[in-house]
DNA sequence: TTAAATACGGAGGCTCCCTCCGTTTATCAA
DNA sequence: TTGATAAACGGAGGGAGCCTCCGTATTTAA
């Protein structure tokens, strides 16, 4: 999906192609290791490429981020397709959300990028949080069309900013139990309405 | 409180207090109209001191925003106070949580600077985290008690971190109302435990 | 009034993010 | 195969921010 012919006709160049992908796997091994904090300049140099050739690439250092966690994104929003299917609607739900915990708990060093899909910085990717945001209203759906639960009266994406806020507000390493149990309390607490 | 002799026996210097003064002051409105992102230069310029000065009372800007932050917290812990005496622990507990909303409302350019009180940063802050740790110990632990809530088995203080998350990770002005409505999910999730 | 303690202010060090542009390399037409 | 050219490369350097250092100025106490 890179490597197709562009308008004007010229092949992309492949050390263009194979730098991007250099850049985006240091930036991920980076910032799961250290953080957001990460420089530019750390991430150029350990993917072997002038800052330079980083910037041509990922204009600001949000686009970086973003492009990093969109990727992420791919195994969460297959497991949303998967289980909208599933026979009982209310527990699919539930098992997604604990689902969105682990892949906080797996990243939670990618969590303030993470608030760039959800939160503010939203329009940098709009399509990635559409998508987020349509998977979950599938899973949400089909519990209140089916009376489990009234409806919840709120966007389902504040289920995630709720876990998100949990996860990245709480110090230490314990988050992901109080996460989980969370998770319980938000779904008695939609059945509750 | 501050004008106490000190140990040597010196009274402290008139103008290091009025500097003291003129710069969370200043902190305070530059955080309020423009977040946290106000460079430590302008709070200082525009409490008409030198970055120096700025420096010598608050070693770091985190020490800044906590200290402008800690004000903003009485009123919150005095209504936290006033409520866990009231007839009815589970309204009172929902009308604080209402409360916590309206005052991120508020101040919710400076929720960066709340995450360093309910977060990771708390170590910054121990004794104000602390002490909201207690007035929510207080307005959860009577509802559990007389048993209109099973243990929610939860940190209350995730209470306040759910809803920082749904502030800080919603684009736009319209999250009180969903963090309202969190308010009433969260309670009825704790009492259907 | 004078000495000592304390506070003041801003130049400058260091680190970032990002831009600019001269140099190098890959692609394509002949 | 070769040469022309579009495209990519890399890093010096501009600009901004945080914070330190230290010579100067002010306040306090004797």
């Amino acid at each position: 999906m890179a490597t197709e012919a562009n308008p004007i006709g010229r092949k992309p160049r492949a050390d263009a192609e194979r730098n991007r992908l250099k850049l985006l796997a240091a930036a991920r091994a980076a910032f799961t290791a250290q953080g957001e904090l990460v420089s530019m300049e750390e991430v150029a140099r350990s993917a072997g490429v002038g800052i330079g050739t980083l910037y041509r690439h990922f204009p600001n250092r949000n686009d970086l981020v973003v492009e990093v966690y969109r990727n992420e994104m791919a195994r969460l929003l297959e497991a949303a397709r998967n289980l909208s299917g599933t026979d009982e609607p209310l527990e699919a739900l539930r098992l997604w959300l604990l689902l969105f915990v682990d892949h906080l708990a797996d990243n939670i060093i990618l969590a303030d990028a993470l608030q760039a899909l959800v939160g503010d910085k939203a329009k940098d990717d709009a399509a990635a949080t559409e998508q987020l945001s349509e998977a979950l209203d599938l899973l949400v759906a089909r519990p209140v069309s089916n009376g489990e639960i009234p409806d919840p009266g709120i966007d389902p994406l504040d289920l995630l900013r709720t876990l998100y806020g949990v996860a990245t507000a709480t110090p230490g390493v314990e988050w992901p139990k109080a996460a989980r149990r969370m998770v319980d309390i938000l779904i008695n607490g939609m059945k509750a309405g």
